[in-house]
DNA sequence: ATGGTTGATGGTCAA
Protein backbone atom coordinates (compact mmCIF):
# COMPACT_ATOMS: atom_id res chain seq x y z
CA UNK A 1 0.00 0.00 0.00
CA UNK A 2 1.42 3.78 -1.17
CA UNK A 3 -0.06 5.78 1.43
CA UNK A 4 0.49 9.94 1.05
CA UNK A 5 -1.30 12.43 3.33
CA UNK A 6 -1.71 16.19 2.38
CA UNK A 7 -2.57 18.96 3.91
CA UNK A 8 -3.89 20.28 0.42
CA UNK A 9 -5.80 23.37 1.83
CA UNK A 10 -9.05 23.38 -0.23
CA UNK A 11 -9.71 20.41 -2.12
CA UNK A 12 -11.27 22.08 -4.86
CA UNK A 13 -8.44 24.79 -5.40
CA UNK A 14 -5.75 22.57 -6.09
CA UNK A 15 -7.47 19.23 -7.19
CA UNK A 16 -5.33 19.67 -10.72
CA UNK A 17 -1.97 19.38 -8.04
CA UNK A 18 -4.31 16.73 -6.52
CA UNK A 19 -4.05 14.83 -9.38
CA UNK A 20 -0.40 15.48 -9.91
CA UNK A 21 0.19 13.95 -6.67
CA UNK A 22 -1.70 10.57 -7.16
CA UNK A 23 0.10 10.46 -10.11
CA UNK A 24 3.28 11.17 -9.32
CA UNK A 25 3.49 9.25 -6.15
CA UNK A 26 1.36 6.48 -7.57
CA UNK A 27 -0.97 6.17 -4.37
CA UNK A 28 -3.25 3.64 -3.27
CA UNK A 29 -4.74 5.52 -0.46
CA UNK A 30 -4.76 9.28 0.19
CA UNK A 31 -5.59 11.38 3.41
CA UNK A 32 -6.10 14.79 2.90
CA UNK A 33 -7.03 17.64 5.88
CA UNK A 34 -8.38 21.17 4.96
CA UNK A 35 -10.90 20.27 2.33
CA UNK A 36 -12.91 23.75 2.91
CA UNK A 37 -15.77 22.27 1.73
CA UNK A 38 -19.68 20.54 2.46
CA UNK A 39 -19.72 17.14 1.69
CA UNK A 40 -22.62 18.35 -1.16
CA UNK A 41 -20.09 19.99 -2.62
CA UNK A 42 -17.42 17.57 -2.15
CA UNK A 43 -15.67 16.73 -5.80
CA UNK A 44 -16.60 12.56 -5.16
CA UNK A 45 -17.11 12.47 -9.63
CA UNK A 46 -13.68 13.65 -9.84
CA UNK A 47 -11.65 11.77 -7.83
CA UNK A 48 -13.70 8.27 -9.42
CA UNK A 49 -12.13 10.03 -12.54
CA UNK A 50 -8.57 9.97 -11.25
CA UNK A 51 -8.94 6.23 -10.60
CA UNK A 52 -10.28 6.17 -6.84
CA UNK A 53 -13.68 4.90 -7.06
CA UNK A 54 -14.43 4.95 -3.07
CA UNK A 55 -13.94 8.13 -0.93
CA UNK A 56 -14.85 9.01 2.21
CA UNK A 57 -15.04 13.03 3.34
CA UNK A 58 -16.22 14.29 6.38
CA UNK A 59 -16.12 18.33 5.75
CA UNK A 60 -18.24 21.48 6.61
CA UNK A 61 -18.17 25.77 5.82
CA UNK A 62 -15.17 27.74 5.14
CA UNK A 63 -12.59 25.25 7.42
CA UNK A 64 -11.17 21.39 8.32
CA UNK A 65 -12.18 19.04 6.38
CA UNK A 66 -10.87 15.68 5.89
CA UNK A 67 -11.38 13.00 3.44
CA UNK A 68 -9.50 9.31 2.31
CA UNK A 69 -9.06 8.33 -1.18
CA UNK A 70 -8.69 4.88 -2.49
CA UNK A 71 -8.26 2.77 -5.31
CA UNK A 72 -8.90 -0.72 -2.75
CA UNK A 73 -12.72 -0.85 -1.49
CA UNK A 74 -13.57 1.32 1.93
CA UNK A 75 -15.51 -1.35 3.90
CA UNK A 76 -16.69 0.74 7.19
CA UNK A 77 -16.19 4.72 7.68
CA UNK A 78 -16.35 6.73 10.96
CA UNK A 79 -16.06 10.24 12.29
CA UNK A 80 -14.85 10.47 15.27
CA UNK A 81 -15.16 14.11 17.36
CA UNK A 82 -13.31 15.83 19.98
CA UNK A 83 -13.40 18.30 23.00
CA UNK A 84 -17.62 18.20 21.93
CA UNK A 85 -17.22 20.13 18.85
CA UNK A 86 -18.27 18.58 15.72
CA UNK A 87 -15.18 19.95 13.84
CA UNK A 88 -14.23 17.65 11.02
CA UNK A 89 -11.10 16.61 11.87
CA UNK A 90 -11.22 12.74 12.10
CA UNK A 91 -12.18 10.29 9.59
CA UNK A 92 -11.57 6.65 9.43
CA UNK A 93 -11.61 4.33 6.59
CA UNK A 94 -10.84 0.67 7.17
CA UNK A 95 -9.11 -0.36 3.76
CA UNK A 96 -7.95 -4.15 3.51
CA UNK A 97 -8.30 -4.51 7.23
CA UNK A 98 -6.20 -1.81 8.17
CA UNK A 99 -8.12 1.12 9.81
CA UNK A 100 -6.37 4.34 8.23
CA UNK A 101 -7.01 7.61 10.03
CA UNK A 102 -6.74 10.49 9.14
CA UNK A 103 -6.59 13.49 11.21
CA UNK A 104 -5.77 16.85 11.69
CA UNK A 105 -4.94 18.34 15.03
CA UNK A 106 -6.24 22.17 15.85
CA UNK A 107 -3.26 24.43 14.96
CA UNK A 108 -3.35 26.13 18.40
CA UNK A 109 -3.02 30.05 17.59
CA UNK A 110 -0.23 31.77 17.89
CA UNK A 111 0.02 32.46 21.88
CA UNK A 112 1.14 29.75 23.31
CA UNK A 113 -0.60 30.22 27.13
CA UNK A 114 -3.83 27.85 27.33
CA UNK A 115 -4.68 30.40 29.83
CA UNK A 116 -4.43 33.34 27.33
CA UNK A 117 -5.37 31.52 24.39
CA UNK A 118 -8.26 29.31 24.20
CA UNK A 119 -7.74 28.20 20.88
CA UNK A 120 -3.84 26.63 22.36
CA UNK A 121 -5.80 25.34 25.28
CA UNK A 122 -8.01 23.13 22.96
CA UNK A 123 -5.55 21.79 20.87
CA UNK A 124 -3.55 20.51 24.43
CA UNK A 125 -7.47 19.15 25.47
CA UNK A 126 -7.70 17.59 22.11
CA UNK A 127 -4.59 15.80 22.34
CA UNK A 128 -5.32 14.55 25.94
CA UNK A 129 -8.54 13.25 24.71
CA UNK A 130 -7.89 11.61 21.98
CA UNK A 131 -4.85 10.03 23.96
CA UNK A 132 -7.06 8.41 26.02
CA UNK A 133 -9.70 7.51 23.39
CA UNK A 134 -6.51 5.64 21.79
CA UNK A 135 -5.29 3.86 25.02
CA UNK A 136 -8.91 2.48 26.04
CA UNK A 137 -10.08 1.48 22.68
CA UNK A 138 -6.93 -0.09 20.38
CA UNK A 139 -3.78 -1.75 21.23
CA UNK A 140 -0.53 -2.33 19.72
CA UNK A 141 -1.97 -5.44 18.11
CA UNK A 142 -4.38 -3.57 15.83
CA UNK A 143 -3.81 -2.85 12.34
CA UNK A 144 -4.33 1.17 12.30
CA UNK A 145 -1.96 3.97 10.66
CA UNK A 146 -2.65 7.58 11.76
CA UNK A 147 -1.86 9.61 9.04
CA UNK A 148 -2.59 13.85 8.91
CA UNK A 149 -1.58 17.20 9.81
CA UNK A 150 -0.37 17.02 13.29
CA UNK A 151 0.66 20.65 13.55
CA UNK A 152 3.15 19.31 15.95
CA UNK A 153 7.00 19.12 14.93
CA UNK A 154 8.37 17.11 18.04
CA UNK A 155 12.52 16.75 17.13
CA UNK A 156 14.60 19.23 16.96
CA UNK A 157 15.66 18.37 13.71
CA UNK A 158 11.91 18.95 13.02
CA UNK A 159 12.45 22.57 12.83
CA UNK A 160 14.66 25.13 10.79
CA UNK A 161 15.82 26.23 14.74
CA UNK A 162 15.10 24.39 18.05
CA UNK A 163 15.98 26.93 20.27
CA UNK A 164 14.38 29.76 18.27
CA UNK A 165 10.54 27.62 17.84
CA UNK A 166 10.76 26.51 21.37
CA UNK A 167 7.94 29.84 22.35
CA UNK A 168 6.24 29.26 19.04
CA UNK A 169 2.95 27.22 18.86
CA UNK A 170 4.19 23.55 17.33
CA UNK A 171 7.11 23.02 19.04
CA UNK A 172 6.66 24.20 22.50
CA UNK A 173 7.84 21.52 25.31
CA UNK A 174 3.75 21.04 26.50
CA UNK A 175 3.23 20.02 22.87
CA UNK A 176 5.80 18.02 21.93
CA UNK A 177 5.46 16.24 25.47
CA UNK A 178 1.38 15.56 24.74
CA UNK A 179 2.42 14.19 21.85
CA UNK A 180 4.70 12.04 22.79
CA UNK A 181 1.89 10.43 24.99
CA UNK A 182 -0.11 10.11 22.17
CA UNK A 183 2.50 8.65 20.43
CA UNK A 184 3.17 6.04 23.15
CA UNK A 185 -0.72 4.92 24.16
CA UNK A 186 -0.59 2.05 21.93
CA UNK A 187 2.98 2.28 20.53
CA UNK A 188 2.79 4.17 17.23
CA UNK A 189 6.34 4.14 15.27
CA UNK A 190 6.66 7.28 13.35
CA UNK A 191 6.88 5.85 10.27
CA UNK A 192 9.35 8.50 8.84
CA UNK A 193 11.48 8.34 11.09
CA UNK A 194 11.70 5.50 10.45
CA UNK A 195 13.62 5.39 7.70
CA UNK A 196 15.13 9.04 8.42
CA UNK A 197 17.32 9.33 11.10
CA UNK A 198 16.41 12.23 13.65
CA UNK A 199 19.99 13.49 13.13
CA UNK A 200 18.51 14.33 9.92
CA UNK A 201 16.64 17.94 9.35
CA UNK A 202 13.26 16.65 7.91
CA UNK A 203 10.32 19.64 7.12
CA UNK A 204 6.64 18.94 5.44
CA UNK A 205 5.98 22.73 5.80
CA UNK A 206 6.75 25.68 4.70
CA UNK A 207 4.78 29.05 6.02
CA UNK A 208 3.16 31.00 3.27
CA UNK A 209 4.70 34.33 5.22
CA UNK A 210 7.89 34.73 3.72
CA UNK A 211 8.42 36.06 0.58
CA UNK A 212 10.23 33.09 -0.64
CA UNK A 213 9.98 29.70 1.40
CA UNK A 214 13.44 28.37 0.06
CA UNK A 215 15.50 31.32 2.03
CA UNK A 216 17.13 29.46 4.66
CA UNK A 217 14.96 26.54 4.63
CA UNK A 218 12.94 27.79 7.35
CA UNK A 219 10.11 24.62 7.64
CA UNK A 220 8.53 22.48 10.10
CA UNK A 221 7.79 18.76 9.85
CA UNK A 222 3.98 19.03 10.90
CA UNK A 223 2.97 15.93 8.75
CA UNK A 224 3.13 12.76 10.45
CA UNK A 225 2.31 9.04 9.66
CA UNK A 226 2.23 6.50 12.76
CA UNK A 227 2.00 2.91 12.45
CA UNK A 228 0.89 0.35 15.29
CA UNK A 229 3.78 -1.94 16.23
CA UNK A 230 1.79 -4.55 14.60
CA UNK A 231 2.32 -2.91 11.12
CA UNK A 232 5.47 -1.53 11.62
CA UNK A 233 7.36 -4.57 10.10
CA UNK A 234 5.87 -4.12 6.73
CA UNK A 235 7.08 -0.77 6.89
CA UNK A 236 8.88 -0.40 3.07
CA UNK A 237 9.61 3.44 2.62
CA UNK A 238 9.27 6.96 2.75
CA UNK A 239 9.41 10.07 1.15
CA UNK A 240 8.40 13.74 1.69
CA UNK A 241 7.15 15.55 -1.79
CA UNK A 242 9.24 18.59 -1.12
CA UNK A 243 9.06 19.93 -4.97
CA UNK A 244 5.90 20.25 -4.67
CA UNK A 245 6.12 23.39 -2.40
CA UNK A 246 7.33 24.90 -5.42
CA UNK A 247 4.56 24.46 -7.55
CA UNK A 248 2.43 27.77 -8.54
CA UNK A 249 -0.55 28.17 -5.84
CA UNK A 250 0.53 25.23 -3.79
CA UNK A 251 -0.49 24.25 -0.44
CA UNK A 252 2.26 25.47 2.37
CA UNK A 253 2.37 21.90 3.30
CA UNK A 254 3.82 18.91 1.19
CA UNK A 255 2.62 15.02 0.72
CA UNK A 256 3.82 13.26 2.50
CA UNK A 257 4.22 9.39 1.06
CA UNK A 258 4.68 6.47 3.30
CA UNK A 259 5.13 2.25 1.67
CA UNK A 260 3.68 -0.67 3.37
CA UNK A 261 4.07 -4.21 2.28
CA UNK A 262 0.71 -5.50 0.92
C1' DA B 1 8.71 42.47 19.12
C1' DT B 2 6.56 42.39 14.79
C1' DG B 3 5.01 41.25 10.32
C1' DG B 4 4.61 38.59 6.69
C1' DT B 5 0.64 35.39 2.95
C1' DT B 6 -3.19 32.47 1.79
C1' DG B 7 -8.14 30.59 1.48
C1' DA B 8 -13.15 30.80 2.23
C1' DT B 9 -15.91 34.29 2.63
C1' DG B 10 -18.44 38.28 1.66
C1' DG B 11 -17.59 40.46 8.28
C1' DT B 12 -13.27 38.75 9.27
C1' DC B 13 -11.44 34.41 10.84
C1' DA B 14 -8.15 30.73 10.79
C1' DA B 15 -3.82 29.11 9.70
Amino acid sequence: MRLVTWNINSVRLRFDLLREVASNLDADVICLQETKVIDDLFPLAACRDMGFPHVAFHGMKGYNGVAILSKRPITEIRTPSWCEKVDCRHLIAVIDGIEVHCLYVPAGGDIPDPEANPKFAHKLDFLREITAWYGANYTPCDRVIVAGDLNIAPLETDVWSHKQLLGVVSHTPIEVELLGRMQESIGFVDAMRHFIPPTERLFTWWSYRSADWTVNDRGRRLDHVWVTPALAGSLRSTLVARECRAWTQPSDHVPVLVELEG
